[in-house]
DNA sequence: AACTTCCTCAACCGCCCCGAT
DNA sequence: CATCGGGGCGGTTGAGGAAGT
């Protein structure tokens, strides 16, 4: 017995949003803002699953979306966070202002995947393909010791190229981001929140608590804070 | 102009995580 | 501790438009 559906699936509507589907959705969130997806529907006047509702409004009709064209910088970052992260789109949107998972994961798809395979590069491994067919395993830095799954993982695990270190932290200095309170410049890797990683040329040791992609301080959760 | 193929991306599906009970 | 329910995520699908023949 699998679980109970999210909603009636006998009385939804599915497929495209009509305009005013659109416009009962935002009204209702403008006015009660995000609360209990599976009961907004209901509320909202809306013949939708919860679910539904929530893909649009994220996807589509929050109003800090940034639409059109991905720029080189988003393109490169996007690169760069995917060979760090791997597939985990809503990381790698949550350090893309106004850009959604979903945005993104269709873009690496259908346009960056293109892209690095041009390049030489296979977009699975962001290795040289030449190289990563080759490639059976991976290798990681002595300090991925302390996962304490090393041996569970890199042998069935060579789609991930996790070339980057992870320590503890030494110094407990909150990351925050859009604000001018660090008194130093940070390196492109430090600026993603990626300290000690092999891409990060600076050397200032007063940045190098551990803050992987905003994890500890929260940076992460920007959906959160943007509706505050 | 008509047809086919390719491409894009909005939307859906099913699973997983996590907090509440 | 086990179960339940809601939210969130990643993979996949398919409609519609663009490009090619």
């Amino acid at each position: 017995m699998g679980r109970s559906p999210c909603c009636e699936k006998a009385h939804t509507n599915k497929g495209a949003w009509t305009k005013e589907e659109d416009d009962r959705l935002v009204a209702y969130i403008r006015a009660h803002g995000e609360g209990c997806w599976r009961s907004l529907p209901k509320a909202a006047g809306l013949l939708r699953c919860g679910k539904s509702c929530r893909l649009r409004w994220i996807n589509y009709l929050r109003p800090d979306l940034k639409r059109g064209n991905f720029t080189e910088e988003e393109d490169e970052l996007i690169i760069k966070l995917h060979s760090l992260l791997g597939n985990k789109w809503s990381l790698i949107a949550g350090r893309l202002p106004g850009r959604t998972d979903n945005e993104i994961k269709n873009y690496w798809n259908t346009h960056i995947r293109r892209k690095l395979v041009s390049r030489g590069i296979d977009p699975t491994t962001h290795r040289p393909i030449n190289e990563a067919e080759a490639a059976t395993t991976i290798s990681f830095n002595s300090s991925n010791k302390l996962l304490g799954k090393e041996e569970r993982c890199s042998p069935k695990c060579p789609d991930l190229n996790l070339d980057l270190r992870i320590s503890p932290p030494h110094q407990q200095e909150p990351f925050k981001t859009g604000t001018s309170s660090r008194s130093s410049t940070l390196c492109f890797a430090c600026s993603l929140g990626i300290q000690n990683s092999k891409d990060c040329s600076c050397t200032n040791t007063t940045n190098s608590g551990f803050d992987f992609l905003g994890l500890k301080s929260g940076v992460l959760d920007y959906r959160r804070l943007e509706m505050k």
